[in-house]
DNA sequence: AGCACGCCGACT
DNA sequence: GTCGGCGTGCTC
């Protein structure tokens, strides 16, 4: 009698053992899906193991065999193994992450599907399966673009061993222009990957014998036979994170990838994640610092606590430095970009009368103005309405607009500046020539193609002081991007200009950056020296979700006598309102990511309330 | 997750 | 009486 174990996309533990009914006893292989019978619903299972015996008395049988060559190699299994028990959830969970929605809901592939499936077979996998040492490399590039010409070496080299790579990008966009590349420079196809593309199921079956693998974070688990490289190009993006559960990073699936298949990482950065540089300090990376070969900018910084007051209450927009640098450009017919990470006119609308803030309903945000269609909206979810002429609470007739945004920039440039051509980027802006200064925010990093005279760096203390531990590390990786964009002038406003991540700028030397801030998070046990968990609830009813986070804590610091795992606050996210849902969490800490897993596990399990939904999000961003 | 079972309140 | 809310247990 043959039994297999199988595993199921749903947050239960597993896997289930089945018994195989004869007919498929010499078809049924490892990796492959099934349908069965679960509970008293029809459902595709993954077949993890199969087994002889099993301990479980009343054993139902598989309905149906669906693959007849399997979809996930025994390394892919192993991999998706090892996320579940990281990041949190079911091995059937891990696995679907891991494929196609097609193959998730039982579509067999096409007829092309049989033909991969035989050169599969025809090529069997390499050697046997342990964990063996394997190599990464961080490539600190400071140039910009440097960093290509590493990967594209690394990629040569795997190819005429006769092994196949996967390039990690962090968004489409970005993941066409490497493709297009490669094929340029090594005149070989890439093959696109991305997440929800309309041949997702097909491209997916297909990389089983391609050579080189484009796409985006769910890129990594691609099929390839004798995978021998991971690149990921601007490591430190957050994009890399999946902000569902399970709440995966790339880069650390590439990591256990790699140990699995024997294969070298390489990650690449302009200003990598404190988490890489910290493998090359353990010497567990490799670490390579391109120089950067283009001009260095002049960079100031402001002290904004010095400049002069525009009436009362106000501080200037710009310091006079900036001014004056502006007015410089504008005569040179040159170009100035100003940078502040905030959309629309103003970030708030206020009753001057009875101090109320205009919120979104679905949100606890508050509504910013826009001017261009004269609206409030939220930046979460959306929402939209005009700006109300009297106030909703106290009826009274003045609602006072305040908070710059880039809106506002631009009227007061436009106001101090008369002659000058402004223009506000829209990411998907492309023809930018007849303008003089610009206003953007963060998406400008990414354009390759832009470079300014002078670039002026507004609001950056809002991004700086905010409550979180990785606040630095985001604007240092900001203005690394912004460094980018000039060989001439950079002017930062700040009313902390001691800040070692200006500082490091000043002495051009990011090195300083990520001593000091190692120091600092070292300090205060703060990734990547310890690990964050955080124990997610969310649901409708406000007071419910308080009442069951608070429970939850009280109930994990219970459980946590020997204070193993740091049980450290309970809290409601920011925002605390989203879309209708709120939302309240639980922060964990512990040196050990497994230990604390183990410790959720025993004591989740019996924590149900209605209309609550708890989820767990391992290093959170 | 999703489905069944079982226990209570309020309604044709 | 019985419809339906949701707390609880379970899925090989």
């Amino acid at each position: 009698m043959l039994y297999a174990k199988i595993a199921v996309g749903l947050p239960v533990s597993g896997p289930f053992d089945y018994i195989v009914p004869d007919p498929l006893s010499g078809k049924i292989t490892l990796g492959a899906r099934v349908w069965i019978s679960f509970g008293t619903r029809r459902i595709v299972g993954y077949v993890v193991g199969l087994s002889k015996k099993s301990e479980i008395k009343s054993l139902k049988p598989i309905l149906e065999l669906i693959d007849e060559f399997p979809i996930l190699t025994k390394k892919l299994l192993l991999l998706t193994k090892e996320l579940a028990e990281y990041y949190y959830c079911s091995w059937g969970e891990a696995i679907e992450t891991a494929i196609p929605e097609g193959l998730r809901k039982g579509k067999k592939g096409d007829t092309f599907q049989q033909a991969v499936s035989e050169r599969r077979k025809m090529s069997p996998e390499r050697g046997k399966i342990e964990a063996s040492p394997f190599l990464i490399g961080l490539i600190h590039d400071l140039d910009g673009e440097a960093r290509w010409d590493v990967y594209l070496k690394e990629i040569k080299n795997t190819l005429s061993s006769n092994l196949s790579a996967i390039i990690l990008l962090p968004d489409i966009p970005s993941s066409l222009k490497a493709a297009q590349i490669i094929e340029q420079q090594l005149g070989i196809k890439a093959q696109l990957l991305c997440r929800s593309q309309p041949k997702e199921l097909d491209e997916w079956i297909r990389s089983v014998d391609s050579k080189v693998i484009v796409g985006t974070r769910s890129a990594v688990f691609a099929p390839l036979n004798n995978l021998g490289l991971i690149i990921i190009d601007d490591e430190d993006d957050f994009a890399y994170k999946q902000d569902q559960a399970p709440h995966y990073h790339a880069r650390e699936i590439a990591l256990m990838r790699a140990k699995f298949e024997s294969a070298k990482v390489i990650l690449g950065s302009r200003a990598p994640s404190l988490e890489s540089f910290y493998l090359t300090k353990k010497h567990k990376a490799q670490y390579t610092i391109i120089p950067r070969k283009k001009d260095f900018p002049e960079i100031k910084i402001i002290d904004t606590r010095r400049l002069p007051f525009q009436d009362k209450k106000r501080r200037a927009i710009f310091s006079r430095l900036l001014e004056d640098a502006l007015y410089a450009v504008l005569n040179e017919k040159g170009k100035a970009l100003l940078f502040l990470n905030r959309k629309g006119f103003a970030t708030s609308a206020t009753c001057i009368t009875c101090g109320k803030i205009i919120k979104c309903p679905r949100c606890s945000l508050n509504l910013a103005y826009h001017f261009k269609d004269d609206l409030l909206s939220c930046h979460y979810c959306n929402f939209k309405i005009p700006l109300p002429k009297i106030c909703p609470e106290c009826n009274s007739g003045y609602i006072k607009l305040s908070g710059a945004g880039t809106e506002k920039i631009e009227s007061e440039l436009s106001r101090i500046f008369p002659q000058a051509r402004i223009k506000i980027i829209d990411d998907k802006d492309l023809n930018l020539e007849n303008y003089d200064i610009f206003i953007a925010t963060s998406g400008v990093i990414k354009r390759g193609d832009l470079v300014f005279d002078l670039i002026g760096v507004l609001g950056i203390d809002n991004a700086l002081n905010r409550v979180d531990f990785r606040a630095t590390e985001k604007v240092f990786g900001l203005l690394a991007g912004l460094l980018n964009l000039t060989r001439k002038r950079i002017l930062i406003q700040t009313s902390s200009p001691n800040h070692h991540c200006f500082q490091a700028l000043l002495k051009k030397d990011a090195n300083y950056f990520y001593e000091e801030e190692l120091k600092q998070r070292r300090q205060l046990d703060f990734p990547p020296y310890k690990h964050m968990v955080l124990v997610k609830l969310r649901g409708e009813k406000e007071e419910k979700i308080k009442a069951s986070a608070e429970s939850l804590f009280s109930r994990l610091k219970e459980a946590d006598k020997d204070k193993s795992i740091e049980i450290i606050s309970v809290n409601s996210s920011s925002p605390a309102k989203l879309r209708g849902n709120y939302y309240w969490q639980v922060l964990i800490r512990s040196g050990n990511v497994l230990k604390a897993n183990k410790f959720l596990k025993n004591n989740l399990k019996d924590f149900r309330h209605s209309g609550i939904i708890v989820t767990v999000d391992v290093d959170p961003l």
